[in-house]
DNA sequence: TGAGGTACTTAGGATTCCAATG
DNA sequence: CATTGGAATCCTAAGTACCTCA
C-alpha cells in the first residue's frame, strides 16, 4: 500500500500525541493541569467621517455613536436585510434611542442616508483597489500577530485559538424570524471579559491601556479561555473563546463522540426493538417517547428542545407542532417543518403502520398550534436513552446515522481503477446522501443558472471539436486527405487518435463537473463532513482505494482530524 | 418539574483566497 | 496581467445537553 498521506515521523518510545495515550478518560473530569494565554483583543476603535445624515432634507451633524450605528444601516441599504420587516423596526426602535424623544428625528423613513452609503461605497472601493504589495503587507503583519498571540499552551504544549478578537459591534443578524434581528450589537471593553488561565500561570495582559479584565478565574473543569455576555442576547447568551479545531480539547471530545456513536452501533438492534415495543403497546407517555425516538432514529431528526419568546420559531422531533405534520395515503406522512437555522424541512416519507396510527391518535383533538408530542420532553426522551447507555443522548443518532450511511455507501465501491476524478465523485456522491439525510441546505448560488448555460455552451463546443477530430480521422483511413490538414488539427492518423481520446475525457469531465453541480445546487455537502461523518472511514477509504487525502479533506480538516489520519485501511466504524 | 445557567457542538452565509481563464 | 468563480476559511448564530436550584 502506497503511503499517501504525509505523517509526521513517530518516534520509538515517545508518544507527544494525545490520541495516542491512555489518559484520555480522566478528561471528562479534569481538563488541563497548565493553562496560558495571551487573552482575547478588541476590534479597533470606531473612527469618525464625519459625513452627517439627512432628514427632511436638513443635515443632521452626529455624534460618533449615532454615526457608527448609521453606517451599519448604510451597508445595510440594498440589501435584503434593509426591508426585512422585524430587522427594520428593531434597528428604528434601536437607532431612536440614541437621540432621545425631543430630538426631529423620529422616524427611519425620513431618514437619508445616502451620502453616507455613498462613502461606505467608496471605502469599499478604495479597499478593493489597494496596490497589491499593501494587501500582502496587510496579510503579513496580521499573521505575524496571530504568530504572537494567536496560540495558548495547555499542559506544554503550544495549541492554536479560535477566536482571539471578541465579535465586533454591529446590527444583529438573528436568522430566520428572529425577535431580535436588527438590535445593535454594542462595543465589548475588557470590562465585559472573564479570563480562565491556570493558577500558576501568567495573567495575560489587559490589551487596552486603563482598562481591566472583568474577572480571572482559574476553572480547570472547562476548556475555555475566555467568555462574555452576547451583547444582544445577554439574558441567556454567552460567548465562549476556544482553541481551534486542531487542539487537543477538540479532537478529543471529538473523538469520544464517534467512539460514542460506534458503541451506539452495537446496540442499536435492542434499542429498536425496545421502541419498537414501545409503539405498540405501552401506554400514551412510552406510545409518544417510541414514535418520537422512532423518527429520530429514521429520519435523523434534531431533538428540538423549547424555546423561549426571544429566538425564532423552529422546531426538532420533540417540539413538533401539529400544524406540522400531514397524513397521506399507505401510510405515509409529510412533514414541513422550520428547524435549525429556519432551514426548511419537507419530506414526505412511509412509515410504519402502528406509527402511522400512533401520530394519528396523537393529533386527534388537537388545535394546529399544539405539540404532536405534548406528553414528553426532551429530557425524558434523553432520560429513556440513558437506559441503553449511559452517556447515549438524541443527537447520538444523528451521528451514527450520518456515519453508518457513509460506511456503507463507500463499501460499495468496487472500481478501484477509477480515474482519481470520478472516485472523488463517487465519494461527494456518499457524501450528498448523507447530506441529504441530515437536511443541510444552501441557497442556491446567485446566478446559478446562468453558470449552467454557460458550462452547456462549453459542452456542446466539446462536442463539436470531437465531431471535427473524428472527421478529420475519417480522412486518414480512407487514405483521403483530410480537408482540415492545416492549422490545429493532427498531422498524423495517431495524433488524431490521441486528440480523440484526450477530448473524450474532457467532454466525460466536463459532463461529470456539470452534473455535479446540478446536484449539489442546494445541498451543503460541508456540515457532514465536519461533524457527522466518523473522519476514519473516509481515511480507511481513501488508503484502501489509492485517493490522497486531500481530495476529499482539505487543509482544515486534515489538521482537525489529524488523530484520524492514521486509521489502517481495514478499519471499519 | 420547570426555569435558568453553563458549556459545548453544529450551522449557513459572508468573506477571502487562489487558480484557471481570457 | 486582470477577471472571475469555486473552494476554503472565517464568523457568529443557533442548536443540544446537562446541571442546579427552588
Amino acid at each position: 500500500m502506497t503511503e499517501l498521506i504525509s505523517l509526521p515521523k513517530k518516534r520509538k518510545g515517545e508518544s507527544t500525541n494525545w490520541w495516542e495515550e491512555d489518559e484520555q478518560d480522566d478528561f471528562s473530569i479534569q481538563k488541563w493541569k497548565s493553562l496560558e494565554h495571551h487573552g482575547v483583543i478588541f476590534p479597533p476603535d470606531y473612527i469618525p467621517h464625519n459625513i452627517p445624515l439627512f432628514y427632511d432634507d436638513e443635515a443632521i451633524s452626529l455624534t460618533s455613536e449615532q454615526e457608527e450605528v448609521a453606517t451599519w444601516w448604510s451597508s445595510v441599504i440594498g440589501t435584503e436585510w434593509e426591508t426585512k420587516e422585524i430587522f427594520r423596526k428593531n434597528f428604528e426602535q434601536n437607532f431612536l434611542k440614541l437621540f432621545g424623544s425631543d430630538h426631529q428625528i423620529k422616524s427611519l423613513d425620513k431618514c437619508d442616508f445616502k451620502k453616507i452609503a455613498e462613502y461606505v461605497e467608496v471605502q469599499r472601493e478604495v479597499k478593493k483597489a489597494r496596490p497589491p504589495e499593501e494587501k500582502k503587507q496587510e496579510r503579513e503583519s496580521k499573521q505575524k500577530l496571530d504568530e504572537e498571540i494567536g496560540y495558548g499552551i495547555v499542559d506544554g504544549k503550544r495549541e492554536k485559538i479560535s477566536n482571539i478578537i471578541v465579535e465586533p459591534p454591529g446590527l444583529f443578524r438573528g436568522r430566520g424570524q428572529h425577535p431580535k434581528a436588527g438590535y445593535i450589537k454594542t462595543r465589548l471593553r475588557p470590562e465585559d471579559i472573564t479570563i480562565n488561565v491556570g493558577k500558576s500561570n501568567l495573567v495575560p495582559k489587559c490589551p487596552v491601556p486603563g482598562h481591566a479584565w472583568k474577572n480571572v478565574v482559574h476553572n480547570n473543569y472547562v476548556t475555555w479561555l475566555a467568555y462574555y455576555k452576547d451583547p444582544v442576547l445577554s439574558f441567556s447568551n454567552v460567548k465562549y473563546v476556544y482553541l481551534a479545531a486542531s487542539s487537543k480539547f477538540k479532537g478529543l471530545n471529538d473523538k469520544l463522540k464517534y467512539e460514542k456513536a460506534r458503541k451506539l452501533k452495537g446496540l442499536i438492534d435492542g434499542i429498536r426493538h425496545d421502541y419498537f415495543d414501545k409503539i405498540k403497546k405501552d401506554n400514551q407517555v412510552n406510545k409518544q417517547l417510541g414514535t418520537a425516538l422512532y423518527l429520530i432514529d429514521k429520519l435523523a431528526l434534531r431533538v428540538g428542545n423549547e424555546k423561549t419568546e426571544d429566538e425564532a420559531d423552529t422546531v426538532g422531533c420533540c417540539s413538533l407542532k401539529v400544524s406540522n405534520i400531514s397524513f397521506k395515503e399507505n401510510c405515509q406522512i409529510t412533514l414541513d417543518f422550520l428547524g435549525k437555522d429556519s432551514m426548511r424541512y419537507f419530506n414526505t416519507v412511509p412509515v410504519d403502520p402502528n406509527v402511522h396510527e400512533n401520530l394519528r391518535k396523537f393529533v386527534e383533538g388537537k388545535g394546529p398550534d399544539e405539540e404532536l408530542f405534548d406528553l414528553i420532553t426532551t429530557s425524558s426522551l434523553n432520560e429513556y436513552l440513558k437506559t441503553f447507555m449511559k452517556s447515549l443522548s438524541a443527537k447520538v443518532f444523528r451521528t451514527y446515522n450520518a456515519s453508518v450511511t457513509l460506511q456503507m455507501l463507500l463499501g460499495k465501491f468496487n472500481h478501484k481503477n477509477m480515474q482519481v476524478e470520478e472516485k472523488v465523485q463517487f465519494y461527494t456522491d456518499a457524501n450528498r446522501e448523507v447530506a441529504i439525510l441530515c437536511n443541510h441546505q444552501k441557497s442556491t448560488p446567485k446566478n446559478f443558472e446562468v453558470q449552467m448555460e454557460k458550462m452547456q455552451d462549453k459542452l456542446k463546443d466539446k462536442f463539436e471539436s470531437l465531431n471535427l477530430l473524428e472527421t478529420h480521422l475519417k480522412g486518414f483511413l480512407s487514405k483521403k486527405i483530410a480537408q482540415n490538414a492545416d492549422k490545429k488539427f493532427p498531422t498524423s492518423e495517431e495524433n488524431t487518435r490521441k486528440a480523440i481520446v484526450r477530448a473524450k475525457t474532457s467532454i466525460k469531465n466536463m459532463e461529470i463537473k456539470l452534473k455535479m453541480k446540478d446536484d449539489n445546487k442546494t445541498v451543503a455537502l460541508g456540515t457532514s463532513k465536519i461533524n457527522y461523518m466518523d473522519p476514519r472511514i473516509t481515511v480507511a477509504w481513501c488508503k484502501n482505494n489509492e485517493v490522497p487525502i486531500e481530495k476529499v479533506f482539505p487543509k482544515a480538516l486534515r489538521s482537525k482530524f489529524i488523530w484520524a489520519m492514521y486509521t489502517e485501511p481495514s478499519w471499519e466504524f
